[in-house]
Formats: structure tokens, sequence, C-alpha cells
DNA sequence: GGCGAAATATGCGCACACGCAAGTTTGGAG
DNA sequence: CTCCAAACTTGCGTGTGCGCATATTTCGCC
């Protein structure tokens, strides 16, 4: 068929999920995020309620994943484009903020909706940790011959920065609910995630630099 | 009365936390993991089912916060009792390999306990984020006058990077027992958190040294 | 010492997450 | 083409998390 590679199935698994990602957001716009149910989600996806449940593990999963949805694998990509000569943390930095600056279209009232409920404001925080894994070895792969292990620690350290900021941008988006207007002129989003990743520049300067064993 | 402070309120809800906490892995520690409802819980602590849930929100929770409990207040008293001279780096390391190597008494069989079960694990390092909020207050208090929210930043690392030690020497000691393939350097829990913390290094001193505002 | 307000404990009900054991589909080997 | 094994879906049953309304306890105050 037009497919190239081999993968019926994982085309299927991957149109389903995007099926109950997309379902799920719809719904929870036009109703509320409360008055949706899984099966509601389910039956739009035309999926049986328990398939549900072998996709996302919870009701709010689905409804954030069609927000960050392969925000790991763009942060990896994004990292791994940087030129060569260019500082880690620089170009660490500069992924970030890229891809939580651009939401794209389908976003803006997305991430407003998610600022509604804490149950999807937690989810989505939770969320930050899908970059973990990929952001690892992309670190990996720009350090070389370093240990592994390093790359993980640095790109869980990343992540755990970014989660602070995020908090912090939900939790002040919240706390302004003054004239209801849905604009958020606080803090930027991308100022907080510049500073939050900013005291981990020297831990991403000193692994770059040296590429040796840490120290005795 | 023979508490000092104003509250028995408090007092009372400590108790039946506490009492909550030992039940759960006592009954686990007999039963197997899997064997244990919340209403036993609930039952053996003297409090209804529903009581159980306004104080951990999981069935696990109870379970783990029998070993992990007070480990924040811990980490974040032993960084404030480092003495001032010593640099914030080797206190924090310090102070989280003291309280993660002295499981004390009752630790060791609960910890083989949690190895067990995938859901334990889970919750287990779940309870590592508990450090966090401790943590960054003792050192914003190290820093003086410097920003909160880089110590925020600084403490969600450290934990992250806790997170990833723990998250190794679980895996490593669930694969060991079955042949023991591929073993890694570093076993002992002490040097994983040792060689997790290392690659932060830079980011603590670096903010030790700069207290003023972060740059440009 | 007693009283009103706030915090807590409990019962009820609902939706949810997930293990389990079927049924159903997909991919490949012969 | 056929058939088998693996992957995926589905229905069922159970235990669980938690919102809500209510009863009970605790605290501050006079």
């Amino acid at each position: 068929m037009t497919t190239r590679r081999a993968g019926l199935r994982e085309r299927k698994k991957q149109a389903t999920r995007e099926a109950l990602r997309e379902a799920a957001l719809r719904l929870a716009l036009e109703r509320g995020p409360d008055n949706v149910r899984v099966d509601d989600i389910a039956e739009a996806a035309g999926v049986s309620p328990r398939t549900y449940n072998n996709y996302f593990s919870s009701r709010e999963e689905a409804i954030v994943a069609a927000v960050t949805a392969e925000r790991g694998s763009r942060v990896a990509a994004a990292v791994a484009a940087r030129p060569a000569d260019v500082r880690l943390a620089d170009g660490v930095l500069d992924a970030i903020v890229e891809q939580y600056t651009a939401p794209g279209e389908p976003g803006r009232d997305a991430l407003l909706l998610i600022t509604t409920s804490p149950a999807l404001r937690n989810a989505f925080l939770d969320a930050t940790a899908a970059i973990e894994h990929p952001l690892a070895d992309a670190i990996d792969d720009r350090l070389g011959g370093t240990d592994p292990f390093t790359a993980r620690v640095l790109a869980a350290s990343v992540a755990a920065a970014v989660h602070v900021a995020l908090e912090r941008w939900l939790q002040q988006a919240a706390t302004s609910p003054a004239g209801g207007g849905l604009v958020v002129p606080a803090g930027s989003l991308p100022d907080l995630l510049r500073t939050a990743l900013a005291p981990l520049t020297p831990a991403l300067d000193a692994a770059e630099v040296r590429p040796r064993r840490a120290e005795h």
C-alpha cells in the first residue's frame, strides 16, 4: 500500500491514539473538562472504554496529550539540530524555549482549558517527564564518549527545571483571574524557562568541557 | 497536658497517620503487598476506609511512607546543620547520602518488600519529590539573598538526580537476582548517589559564588 | 464553663484504572 | 493459500480515589 515501512499495525495504533487525543480535547473544550467521561471519549474515537486505558492511564492524560504529544522527541530533535559549535547549555535552552513557545494553532485555547482544572494542570506538569529520556539520548550524543549516566542526570535536571517553570507559570496564570481576560500578561513563559534553566548552565558546561571521568 | 505546643488536633492527626503507615507496612510484610486491601489497613488503624484516603491518596503511599516519612525534613535539617564554611554542593551531597544510607532498623526488609512490587517501586520513586520543597528552603537559607527561584530549581534538580539514582538502584536490584547478567559498576547506593549528584556540583557552586542577580 | 466556628471523620455514590481471560486481527512462514 | 503465533481489542469483575453531604470533634473566645 501507500505505507512504505512494514507496519500496518503500528499505523493503526498511532491512528487510534491520535483519535483518542483529538476526541478527548474536542469534548473537553465543548462541554468543559468535568462533563466528559472516558466512555464518551472512547465512543467518540470508536473504541471500547477498556481500550482507552490501554493507551492512556488516566482520563486527563489524553486531553493533555493533545497538546504535549511528541514534545519529547521534538525537544530531542531540536537539540540534535543545533550546530556542533554552540554550547550545550545554549542548545538545550533554545530547544526547550522553542518547543514550549510554539504551541501551534490548536494549543491556545487548549492551554486555557488546562489552566481551568487542577487535575489537568497536574497532568500537564507530569507530562514534562516525557522529555527526560529523549533529551538524555540527545545530550548523550552531544557529549560523545562520556558516561551516559551523566547525560541522564542532566536531562532529568533540565526536565525538573522546566517542571518548576511551568508550575510557576500555571500558578500565576491561575492567580490572575482578575478581569477574566484570557490573556495572561504576567511573566512570559520564555522568560520563566530561561530563568529556570540558567542555574543549570554551569553543570551543562562542565559536562561538555570535561568529557572524561567525573572526579576522584 | 504533657504536650507543649498548642495542638491536640495536630497530635491526633500525626498519630493516625503513623498508625496507618505502620499498619500498612506490617500487613504488607506479613501477607505480601497484593493481599492487603485499604479496608484492612483502615480497620487495623481503627479508622474508616474513607479516612484512609484523607491521609494517603493511594494504597502504596502508606506502605512507602513507613520508610520515607520525614525524609524531606531530615534532608533539609541535615543541610542546615552543615558548618557554614563547607561548600553547598558538599553539604547537600553528604546530607543526601546520610539520609539514604541510614534506613534504620525497620527499613531493611521493608526495602526488600518494595523491590518486589512494581507499584511499590514507583510509589517509592515518587516519594523522592517530597524532598524538593524542604530542600529548596534549606538551600535558599544558605544562599542568603539570592533569588528563591534559583534555590527552587536547584532543589528540584537534586531531587531529580536522586530519583535517577534510586531508579537505577532499584532496577539493578531487581535484575541482579536473575543470573546477574549485566552488572554495572557502582553497585552501592551511596556510590550511585554520589555519581548522580556529581554533575550538579558546578551548578551548586556557581549559585553559591555568585549571590547576586542571575545575569544580563 | 459554655458556645459558635472551623476542622475533621464518616457514609454514600460514582467513575475510574487495571488484571484477567476470552475473542479478534495482523504478520509471516511453509 | 493456509495456518499459526504474536499483538491487539474487548467484556467482566474488583478494588480504588475522591466529591459531596452529614455527623462529630476541637479550638478560640467571652
